[in-house]
DNA sequence: GTAAGTTTCAAACGATTGTTTATGGTGGAT
DNA sequence: ATCCACCATAAACAATCGTTTGAAACTTAC
């Protein structure tokens, strides 16, 4: 078996696992089972589990953030078209581009992204905050001129609201949908429930502007 | 010692642990050295750990639920005065009246509650559905007039787009406030920031709505 | 003051965790 | 064919987990 595929394989079947259930609740031993692969080849090939984790969102956050970056890139050219709408789509948009249409990936990544925030043992947070805190930065200083009016504090809550709003609906993302089939009937389907997040996040937003356009 | 006093040590420091760092990650062996009572106790008082996380949420959500019903009776004697803000501010009154100004205890239960989706433990979650699940939907009924013209699915979502962002934000209360001096320097006071909330959730239902108004 | 009923306590239980070790096997370069 | 760097494997490691035990300490009632 080439190395390629015991990393590959090991990371496949710990992203699974933890957007399933968590990090303290996912067992190196559960992984390498799922992985088909001995146990020691995570301690092998990572070092420890906490090095694991940070492979798995390496994995995912590289492509993503470089696909926000260059799309960031465009808008940038033509000023006009900026707007909190177009902001958004961008970010939708990324997620879209980079793991396809393919929900099960997406929705296991949404809830990773939650649970970075949630679950977070301190050692998640500060390699996301040190790798990628610049990227955040640049789409900060995209969306002030797009809420014009709105002070530097109201800005920065209304931001955080939004953020907020997303990374609960997705790290939920599963246990909403099945709520929504109990109460509506109708489980849903992923661009519907984003294109009404993304209007909720954006409405938000705009109330934190004051020049009432 | 009273068999008072350890049952409630042991849940205030369960309640504050638990929202530190979540349930798997905290031990029956932190939460009695920090209450100051013996290993046993725990077992000995609830039964098991899942027991007393169940207590932990039970004393926290029966006076709050409580309070919200009570203050939903009021409001429904002038059916007039019911709309978006009037239903979010019964939540964030029956909050302030149940534990006062004590924000530490609010954002903690705040946590508590994102845990509970999150590190989605089944019974977690089936004891606050089973045991609450009619109060919310009795909040979803008034909800509903309030927002004509939204089909249930999309009062569905952006209730929980809204639910999303309050949990978001109370539980990462902390945190955020300290990200908002760093940035913008100012803490922001709890007021300006449930009012910013407040409008954020209010805009972001609203928009769910179709009449225009 | 004694007996019955509760609560506390130190100690141990078995199970599971992440990690390490020592041994074998594999494939490519010389 | 021989060597060597790399990887897979089974087994064991120490630590930690939730839970249970049996005896000691306490409270309550008569």
């Amino acid at each position: 078996m080439a190395q390629k595929e015991t990393v590959e394989r090991i990371l496949d079947a710990a992203e699974a696992l933890f957007a399933e259930r968590g990090f303290a609740e996912t067992s190196l031993r559960t992984i390498t089972s799922t992985a088909g692969v001995n146990l020691a080849a995570v301690n092998y090939h990572f070092g420890s589990k906490k090095a694991l984790i940070q492979a798995v969102f390496e994995r995912f956050l590289e492509p993503l953030v470089a696909e926000i970056d260059r799309r960031l890139s465009v808008l940038e050219q033509s000023p006009e078209s900026i707007n909190v709408e177009s902001l958004l789509k961008v970010l939708s948009s990324a997620i879209y581009d980079v793991h396809g249409r393919n929900t099960n990936r997406a929705t296991a990544f949404m809830r990773l992204l939650g649970l970075a925030y949630t679950q977070s043992q301190a050692h998640v947070r500060n390699y996301i905050a040190d790798r990628y805190g610049e990227a955040f930065q640049r789409y900060a200083r995209l969306l002030k001129p797009a809420l014009p009016g709105a002070t530097d504090q109201e800005l920065f809550w209304h931001t955080h609201f939004a953020l907020g709003t997303a990374i609960f609906t997705m790290s939920n993302f599963d246990a909403l949908r099945a709520m929504a089939v109990n109460d509506t009937g109708h489980r849903g389907s992923v661009d519907f429930i984003v294109s009404n997040l993304t209007s909720f996040m954006a409405a938000g937003l705009r109330n934190a502007s004051h020049d009432g356009s």
